[in-house]
DNA sequence: CTGTTAGCGCTTTCAA
DNA sequence: TTGAAAGCGCTAACAG
């Protein structure tokens, strides 16, 4: 059994309402009387019990962090960004992935209201979050949205230029005289899928390029889902001579697949990505990509948080952030020869 | 204010008490009574306040993992791993970022006990760890140490075979012919680099080179310890041969200094590293490493951190596992002439 | 199988 | 400036 608030006010010769009142900086305390009660708690190795204290105050001063995948460079610096700021401001933050998946996601949603949270920040598995972030809504815990939004939920939310980036990123592909483009899209019940695809499409619609329904893959946004797409790409009767990939870990599976298929990128196929793949980018800068600022991401979500935590904001806030395209070697920048090729 | 569990009973024409039974699963509970209750449940929207439960019980079901940097691919698997455990044994896991800080792991640390949790798992940031852990020990909350040991702690470890690994690792550079090797070390208060310190020296005498002091540079374990650390090693008036950093991240770091300097790997300076460098191994496999079985590392310590919140642990258990040689590159595998160069 | 009572450790509220 | 009483929401322990 840990020491209690109570053992600590009878070393000191207090009440507990004494000892409380220490621990929560009031400064309405005698200098002398803080002293005896200082002077208890270290001895004793006294740790308050945020439990007890949560429950009678009704405030915990944990926030929650929820994003799909923690391995992902893009979510780890936007983890960082939020707790960073989150610290800065007092509060703990309770990191929780879910791995995409919705389940995982619900439990921890549920999970995060036991724990009574002041307010969470999610980067969601897919539309499908929806009904549990109405839960959380209902409960009249604040909520941010991060990187990805739901349909029909018009929460506060960061996001990037998804339509724009990915138009760009095709355009650039476009420009160094690829026509057959694939993309290696994620499942339409994410946001950041759709918008990419959007701007896929404009893309080509605005070079006059017809749609091919059949250059379009969808996966799991995840290395493994890019190598499966990789492969049915390579499998294809007329290779694309490119291919955009909606994120960074699908453009590392494709390029794993042309890797050991012994082709080489771009020569055989080129490459654009959204997101940075940061390590990789400084050892080998290769791949060219639309990269997002990603501790940015955490740092204003975060911010807009404690806004709403305290009362200060009213209407919801929709920020989007822009990417920027970081020109490397994949996308065949330096080649001359890039029309689709058979084999 | 959130529904508690008293107008639940109400609603459902019962006490707390059948209500809490219906919660905890309890089977003493007559499928009818079961029912009503799970239908109040439902149209309020219950959820319990694990705050309270936890107070009351003496049990939250959390546990915290507390790593100095989850941007480093080798914690983020461990994290994978001791979460994916946990999970499935009914654990939630708090995940706390030290970023190498010291007060921050001394906060993080104070936090979680007056969270109450069950257990934790900690990489510590270096030995100066120990007064804290002491405390949390004082505390009788168990804990299970990963990666790095800390001077003077008996308590559950589990580590990489660091001396072994690094000995295999300098010894492979000397089987190519360099015998001006430098390491990038990082401080040695961390047992990681006090060991595959070890393992140079070892590798060094077996093969009698001599150890040159100047040759052992020490850095933070990070990326920009690296690069500094790189910078220093391309002022050499003769500059090695071939380099052995002490992680991934400082690698990393070297590796960028290199290139800046308009420098080539392995060509003009050789490298290998603790660690794999995940994702950047697959678009261009370049760096020789010691990777080590990370997520392993995440499942067995949480395996040892449940067998002590249960009971069934008794003396202290000390795993290590064993990491791999993997050559690629950036050793200079495939070159001749690597004798020591002059600029 | 169900309910009553007491209390987990702290803070709020009110009083001195 | 300090303290006493009450209660936050839940469960342990007992009783029926």
């Amino acid at each position: 059994m840990p020491v209690t608030i109570r053992e600590v006010a009878e070393r000191a010769g207090v009440s507990t309402m004494t000892v409380s009142r220490v621990l929560n900086e009031s400064n309405r305390v005698q200098p002398e009387t803080r002293q005896k009660v200082e002077l208890a708690i270290a001895e004793l190795g006294y740790v308050p019990n945020s439990l007890a204290r949560g429950l009678s105050s009704q405030k915990t001063g944990v926030l929650a962090l929820i994003v799909p995948d923690v391995a992902n460079p893009f979510f780890t610096k936007v983890v960082r960004g939020a707790e960073n700021v989150g610290w800065r401001n007092g509060y703990r933050a309770i990191l929780c992935n879910t791995e995409n998946d919705i389940t995982r996601e619900e439990a921890y949603l549920e999970d995060m209201l036991a724990q009574r949270v002041e307010g969470l920040i999610i980067a969601p598995t897919s539309d499908q979050s929806r009904r549990q972030l109405n839960l959380v809504a209902q409960h009249k815990v604040p909520f941010v949205m991060i990187d990805r939004a739901v349909e029909g939920l018009d929460n506060d939310l960061v996001e990037g230029d998804n339509i724009g980036g990915a138009k760009k990123l095709v355009e650039h592909l476009i420009k160094l005289g690829h026509r057959r483009i694939a993309m290696v899209n994620g499942p339409l019940d994410i946001s950041t899928s759709r918008d990419r695809l959007k701007g896929y499409c404009q893309a080509l619609e605005a070079a006059n390029i017809a749609y091919d329904p059949e250059l379009v893959l969808q996966t799991n946004v995840d290395q493994l889902g890019g190598y499966r797409a990789g492969k049915q790409l390579l499998g294809f009767k007329v290779r694309p001579s490119a291919v955009f990939t909606v994120n960074n870990l699908t453009a590392v599976g494709v390029i794993q697949v042309v890797r050991e298929a012994g082709l080489t990128i771009p020569e055989d196929l080129a490459l654009v990505c959204f997101d940075d793949i940061e390590i990789a980018s400084i050892i080998c800068p290769f791949v060219t990509v639309m990269a997002q600022p990603a501790e940015s991401f955490g740092t204003i979500a975060l911010q807009l948080l404690l806004d709403r935590i305290s009362g200060r904001a009213v209407e919801r806030r929709h920020v989007t952030l822009s990417p920027e395209l970081i020109i490397r070697e994949s996308c065949g920048v330096n080649l001359r020869n890039i029309a689709g090729t058979s084999h």
